[in-house]
Parts: structure tokens; C-alpha cells; sequence
RNA sequence: UGGCCGAUGGUGUAACGGUAGCACAGCAGAUUUUGGUUCUGUUUGUCCAGGUUCGAAUCCUGGUCGGCCAGCCA
């Protein structure tokens, strides 16, 4: 039965059905998903639920998962999306490989051509499609209106020779654009899609699995039911547009079906499989855009740096930014699944980062901003290493050392030099509490000749060692620093969100108007050694700032991290509001 | 204008004719060598109008608001 990842969580209304069909035997107690993308792009958040509901469900209910690329139109698809399409799913953690426990393998809607061409010579002898010789434009201006059907004079055109023109034209007789093949359905439907959809548009292109074998392409809409059909998909997952296709899709299995019969006989063979179009709501953050159009537009006007720049909402540039797959299903799983199209608060994102990299990323302290601190009464030659916790979260993550000497850098936002009310850190005549090392009172700075604050003077207290006090006072803070003389330098790139915008465009239609002008900024910190040769891809909080990621860029001689978040700051709420 | 779909706190989501609950955010407090984490408490909600019923978020009717559809895109 089932097995739920979370116990306690209410069953989603595609779980219900699933559980009711499992109840009533509808398909045996199968259960085979798919993710079907196009490969004309990369993948971004919003596909990461589909993936996410519809490999959870083969997990859940001991089923088989399938990664199908919908490759009808060659116009659009590359070689490239395929490969950068099937890493990114199996980094979700949804593996369809047939080896895995839920894997139903790798499938492409083009391997289907041949049969689906054999279903289409059926319906046009079963009078139920025919060839059309109206272009595209004369298509769409016969299309009608509500209450007005559309119109066709080829629509009559008789059987033989739909049959000889729809060989022409796969054979490459005809030109593009000069003839397409259409279901006989219903020219008055109050349904556009039923309105004799074109089944087959003549395509001179060369495709990247048949190469230039067909002339004639599928439609999404006439191919899209065979493959969940050949491939025994019980639940058919998509989102909720298509709701208005789902009688196309009916309709066509049940024109193939019709003359068939379960055992075969007959003229036509046997019944096809007929699987349960399921559609729901997608996956919309705010602050950011999610189509494939805009995303790109962003890429090629150079606005980010790539599909995988790490302020994109691609699977990749999540990745790269120091996302991790548990975050995205954790964050998917708690948003739910329903029809009601909603907003997801970008926050949410964030906060399920947040909540993984607090249990996992070993804490190391590094300055962004760094602003010299000499302590006046540390002996000047004197190094001392102390012990740091890496990870308060998780005892057995050890402790390392850090070294800490007469001068050191500490965060520019950790100094006031006329501070409000309730500032914690270091202020003139306060004393905080060093990190893992001494208290520290500020007894002075220096100041350039523009009049900002260069150096910072300080004395500490020896008997303060490792950062508590025998005598019993407190301090009200805490601050992260680095020893000058063994710190080693790095680049860090600050994000913040794309937009300004909780929905960019809606202001003024054009949602690069919203585009967030300081959507990155680069520092050169200072951080503790323990950092050097920092792995690529390793995650790590610098304490009080966040969680940042080894960037790809990065190599031993200049590392450079991606912070993936901040931490959430109280302080910087208090302070904003004055 | 025709068809389809939807509407529950700030956000997301439960309830399946019987006490409107949970999560996140917010607020208040406790703990804390990260203004982090953790813990405790807490503010806030059924689109509107009728009807059915002992009883309606739930069923019915009408309306309002929002989304989608009229590509030889998917």
C-alpha cells in the first residue's frame, strides 16, 4: 500500500485518485507515471513539481516512473536539452532508469512515429480524418467564433485520397505548409481543440532521433495520448491548460479503439491502452519568471550569465547557486498539489534551503566586508589556535582549529561607531564576545583622511579564553572574525532576487521593467584557512551570513563561492524599520 | 461573446453534511558562544445572495471575481 514519505500529510486529491483506483481495481493496482518535457529547453523550478508528484507517486505506491521526451516538433528540440534534461531529473532524485526501484526507463515520443502513423492511416479510413489543403492562415481565419463554426471545404475530400495525399506528403510530395491532416470531429464545438484539429503538419526538418526519415510531424495533441497509451501510463499528470484537450485525447483513443476489440479480432487489432489525463495547478514563485521565452530572453540580452547562472530558476542554476534536491521535494512536498492556481511565496524557497543546510553545512567564519581590527594589548608576534564547534546542529560534525593573532579583520556591519539603541556588536567602549576566542572592548579607531573608519583599536580580556568569562558577565554579542596574517582571500558573489516584482510584468507588461538592478554583488573576503581548497560543490555556513556553495569558477589559486542565502537577521529587520 | 476550470487567515493547504485544522510568515516570550537554531504562546479565514437540511466551507440555484482556450507550439 502506500508508503509516504511524511506520514501525518493529508492525501492530495491525485493521491485520492490514485488510492480509489488501487481500491477499485481500475488498473490492476498499477501505477506508471511520466515526465513528459519538450526538449527545447532547459528545466526550471516550476517542472521540478512535476517531477517531484509524478516520481512520488511510482514511490509511493510501489509503481514505475518514466522520462518521455515529447520531441514532435524538430523545429524547436536539440540534442543538447535531451542530455542537459535527463541530468537534471536524476539530480532531482527521480530515476527512470530501468534498473532503479520506480525507473520505467527512457522513452521518445519520435520512436512512436511509425505507430502513430499506422493509428492515423486508421481514422481516415474509418472516415474519421482527412487531408486538408487550407494553409495555416486560411485554418485560422475559417476557425469561427463562439456560436460560429469553422469551416473546411476539404473536409468531405473522399477516403482514397486522403490515403494517397497523406503518403505524399509523408514521402516529401508536398510542400510546408501546403497540407496538413485533420481529425473529422466537430466544426461547431464549443470546444476549440474538437474544432478538426490537425493531426500531421508537413515539416521539411531533420529531427534528432529520426533524422530525415519523416517530412510530417505529429501534433502534441494527436501524439500525446498514444504515448501514455504504448506505454501503459496509468495516471497521466499535467497541468491544468490542458484540461481542454483531455476530450481530444478521449476522443482519438476511442476512435482507434472503436472496431477493436480486447482479444484482437476484427479488423482493427486489439483495444488500446486509455490512460487518465490528470491535471494540476503549477508551481508559480514570486519574484521571478518561469517561461521558457523570457528565461531565454534573459540569457541572450545578457541580463544573467547563462541558463545556469545561479540567480535563474532553472534546475541548474539552483544547482549551482547551492540548492539541494532534498530542499526542492521538501519544499514540494509541502506546498501540496491542487487545481487552484496560487502564488508561491519565493520565501518559501529560501526558508527550504535554509532548513536543510542548517542540519548539513559545517559553520566556518569568513569576512565579507572585511574592516581591520588591531588589538592593543595581544602580544605581537603570539598566535594561538582555538577550538571551533563545526556544527551546533550535529555534535559529531567535531570541532576544528582557528588561528587568531594581534590583527584581524571583522565584518563592517559588526561596527558602529555611533550606534542605536540595541546594537549588539562592536561600538565604541563595548565589549563583545569574539567567536571561540576572547572578549573585546573597543578603545578607539582610525580614520582615513575621508573621515570613514579604517582600523578599529581594541583590548581584550586573557581571562576570557575561548570566549566565556570566570567572573560570570555577559556579553550581548558575538561576532565572526579572521586572523589578517592567515587568512586566505576569496570571491564571493552575493545574489538577490531577479525582480523587484512579485509578479515582474504586471505593472507595465514588460517584466524586464522589474528587473532587479542589484541582483548581484561581488566582494573579495577575507576567510579562515580552514577554507583553502575548499571542494567543488561543498556547502558551508559562514556563521552569521549564510550559506554559500563552492561555485564551479572556482579553482584552489581563487576560490569563489555562491552564497545560496542569508541567514534570517532579525537585527537587519529591527534596524530597517529605525 | 462561447466553452472549461477555480475561489478557506498575509501565503500555501486540510475538512468529503456534524467542533474550520496544519504549515510558513507575523507578533510576544524562553533558551542560545551565530540577532542563526530550538521551544512556548498568539493575532488573522470559508467570495456574495438565495435555497435544501436539525445542521452547509462542503449539496442546489443565481451572481461576482480570477485563470485557461480560438498555433500547422507544447
Amino acid at each position: 500500500m502506500a508508503d509516504h514519505d511524511s506520514t501525518t500529510r493529508p492525501l492530495n486529491f491525485i493521491e485520492q485518485i490514485v488510492e480509489a483506483d488501487n481500491a477499485s481495481g481500475k488498473w490492476g493496482g498499477r501505477v506508471h507515471t511520466r515526465f513528459p518535457p519538450e526538449p527545447n529547453g532547459y528545466l526550471h523550478i516550476g517542472h521540478a513539481k512535476s517531477i517531484c508528484l509524478n516520481y512520488g507517486l511510482a514511490k509511493n505506491y510501489g509503481g514505475k516512473f518514466n522520462l518521455r521526451f515529447d520531441d514532435t516538433n524538430p523545429a524547436k528540440e536539440e540534442q543538447e536539452y535531451v542530455d542537459a534534461i535527463k541530468e537534471d531529473v536524476l539530480w532531482l532524485g527521480a530515476d527512470f532508469r530501468p534498473n532503479s526501484p520506480h525507473g520505467g526507463g527512457l522513452f521518445l515520443a519520435s520512436d512512436y512515429f511509425e505507430q502513430m502513423y499506422s493509428f492515423a492511416l486508421e481514422l481516415i479510413r474509418k472516415g474519421k480524418a482527412y487531408v486538408c489543403d487550407l494553409s495555416a492562415e486560411e485554418v485560422a481565419a475559417r476557425r469561427g467564433k463562439p456560436g460560429i463554426p469553422a469551416t473546411s471545404p476539404f473536409r468531405d475530400r473522399p477516403t482514397e485520397e486522403s490515403l494517397r495525399l497523406i503518403a505524399e506528403m509523408k514521402d516529401g510530395r508536398h510542400p510546408n505548409g501546403s497540407k496538413s491532416v485533420r481529425a473529422r470531429i466537430d466544426l461547431a464545438s464549443p470546444n476549440f481543440n474538437l474544432r478538426d484539429p490537425v493531426m500531421y503538419r508537413i515539416l521539411h526538418e531533420s529531427h534528432h532521433n529520426t533524422g530525415t526519415k519523416w517530412c510530417i510531424y505529429p501534433m502534441y495533441d494527436w501524439a500525446h495520448g498514444f504515448e501514455d497509451s504504448l506505454e501503459g501510463i496509468t495516471h497521466s499528470i499535467c497541468t491544468l491548460e490542458f484540461e481542454d484537450h483531455r476530450p481530444l485525447y478521449d476522443w482519438f483513443i476511442n476512435a482507434v479503439n472503436e472496431g477493436r476489440t480486447p482479444d484482437g479480432s476484427g479488423p482493427y487489432g486489439k483495444i488500446i491502452h486509455h490512460a487518465q489525463q490528470i491535471e494540476f495547478a503549477k508551481f508559480r514563485p514570486t519574484y521571478t519568471v518561469l517561461s521558457k521565452r523570457n528565461l531565454l530572453k534573459m540569457v541572450t540580452d545578457g541580463v544573467v550569465k547563462g541558463w545556469d547562472d545561479p540567480r535563474m530558476p532553472t534546475i541548474r542554476g539552483m544547482r549551482r547557486r547551492g540548492y539541494t534536491p532534498e530542499s526542492i521535494r521538501t519544499l514540494m512536498e509541502e506546498v501540496g498539489v491542487t487545481k487552484v492556481e496560487s502564488f508561491i511565496d519565493i520565501g518559501r524557497l529560501e526558508n527550504a534551503i535554509r532548513n536543510d543546510l542548517n542540519k548539513k553545512a559545517p559553520r566556518r567564519m569568513a569576512v565579507l566586508r572585511p574592516l581591520k581590527v588591531v588589538i592593543e594589548n595581544y602580544p605581537d608576534n603570539q598566535v594561538e589556535h582555538f577550538d571551533a564547534q563545526n556544527n551546533p546542529e550535529d555534535p559529531a560534525a567535531g570541532t576544528r582549529k582557528v588561528p587568531f593573532s594581534k590583527v584581524l579583520y571583522i565584518e563592517r556591519d559588526d561596527f558602529m561607531e555611533n550606534p542605536p539603541k540595541k546594537f549588539f556588536r562592536l561600538a565604541p567602549g563595548t565589549e563583545v564576545r569574539f567567536r571561540w576566542a576572547y572578549f573585546l572592548k573597543c578603545t578607539g579607531v582610525v580614520k582615513n583622511d575621508a573621515g570613514e573608519v579604517v582600523e578599529v583599536r581594541c583590548t581584550y580580556d586573557p581571562a576570557t579564553k575561548g570566549g566565556d568569562a570566570p567572573d560570570g558577565r555577559k556579553v550581548k554579542g558575538t561576532i565572526h572574525w579572521v586572523s589578517a596574517a592567515h587568512a586566505i582571500d576569496a570571491e564571493v558573489r552575493l545574489f538577490d532576487r531577479l525582480f523587484t516584482a512579485e509578479e515582474p510584468g504586471k505593472r507595465t507588461g514588460n517584466y524586464m521593467d522589474d528587473l532587479n538592478p542589484n541582483s548581484l554583488e561581488v566582494v573579495h573576503a577575507k576567510l579562515e584557512p580552514s577554507l583553502a581548497g575548499s571542494p567543488g560543490g561543498a556547502s558551508y555556513q559562514f556563521e552569521r551570513m549564510g550559506y554559500f556553495h563552492v561555485d564551479q569558477d572556482s579553482t584552489p589559486a581563487h576560490l569563489v563561492f555562491n552564497r545560496t542565502v542569508t541567514l534570517k537577521d532579525t537585527w537587519a529587520k529591527v534596524a530597517s524599520q529605525g
